[in-house]
DNA sequence: TAACTTGCTGACTGCATGGTCAGCAAGTAT
DNA sequence: ATACTTGCTGACCATGCAGTCAGCAAGTTA
């Protein structure tokens, strides 16, 4: 009566392991944040044993960093595919896709990689520079060159905002946190993004 | 040979202790964030031992919780009490005083709140309310307050920016978090400030 | 100056958890 | 079947730190 059970201990998946661990790692840090959780939860979370974790991910901070650009490489790599292949006018693309972007942030994983990198970022220079790099300036660079396609083709003046294209998308970052601490107060935060959008068009509009 | 040194050990300071230990607390978190805070590290900034900080506060997040409320308090009197007592235009007190505390907030004590709250925020409910009710909401209130008068005197006229005050210092959220970040990389927030209530001065001018 | 109150100290405890490693078993080659 | 490789396990260790408490000494009273 001893028996070979078809409840095999493990299988072995060394190529996929990497991605299940990270998305284990990702949930984990969304409900406790970075400290708060052990690396032994995350493993439980993914079906593997704690020592294996160590066998992908030298220290937990590699991991959170691992989770960092998993989440974060992605998505701007659609945003600026996007945008590249858009042939809308200035203020269509402002008002149709960016804003789209915008709405979509808060309540997507960004908000709580925001949450991680604010959290975590002053100890961890390097993945802040990496943040910096991959996403921050590619995003503003975005920005920028779709308020000067504006200029050139007559459609909006120039304005101090050509200078500070971060204006464009600054209250998302409100909106991501607001929704982050005060999910559970009032605030038509679609509404908020399309009056700022419409006002900052006003303001440019030649 | 022995000898009263004229070093005591300490002194009793009963009634100066609790603002002594947050001001270290403050300072020390700001370095490290609160997680990684120790007690210890704590007290020996405040130049008490360990076991002082427990007579006066029952756990590490009861000295959290003070730490936020003596930091925050304050700013926010301060503030509506300068609102209060201006007979500025409304035009006026966007671009002046308003403009001047945004200006302020980033690398202000402020900027550590703000990191402090969105890294435990999330684990310290009563907190997130108690900063909903004493700071947000006030600031709202505020807010509305300037722009209510702005439509009432015919200076302003009446836009979705009435109902979403926040839009006005939305930008400062990202300012604040900018410089908590990337304080190495260029950007000129004042300029950025400045820009964004010249934006929306515009927008809801009569 | 002696007896007393209490602000304060610092060694100690218990536990949580990051990281290790010897060995086991899933898969592979022969 | 048998020998071999290696993905994986889980018990274990070392450390670090929140919180405790018995006792000491600063200040007070008589």
């Amino acid at each position: 009566m001893s028996q070979r059970r078809s409840q095999r201990r493990y299988q072995r998946r060394k190529h996929e392991r990497p991605n299940e661990i990270t998305a284990a790692a990702f949930a984990a840090f969304a409900e406790n944040g970075y400290a708060a959780t052990r690396v032994e939860d995350v493993a439980r979370r993914a079906g593997v044993s704690k020592g294996l974790m160590y066998l992908y991910f030298k220290t937990k901070e590699e991991l959170f960093k691992a989770v960092v650009r998993s989440v974060v490489l992605p998505r701007v790599n659609r945003l600026e595919a996007a945008i590249e292949s858009s042939d809308l006018s200035a203020e269509a693309f402002l008002r149709g896709p960016l804003l789209e972007l915008m709405k979509q942030l808060p309540g997507s994983p960004v908000g709580i990689v925001v949450r991680l990198l604010i959290a975590e970022g002053p100890k961890h220079p390097d993945l802040v520079e990496y943040y910096w790099d991959k996403v921050a300036s590619r995003g503003i660079g975005v920005l920028s060159r779709v308020l000067e396609r504006g200029v050139e083709q007559g459609e909006f003046r120039r304005t101090a905002v050509n200078e500070l294209p971060q204006l464009l998308i600054a209250p998302t970052l409100f909106a991501v946190i607001f929704k982050l601490l005060f999910s559970d107060k009032p605030l038509d935060i679609n509404r908020l993004l399309e009056t700022h959008i419409d006002m900052v068009v006003n303001y440019v509009k030649a």
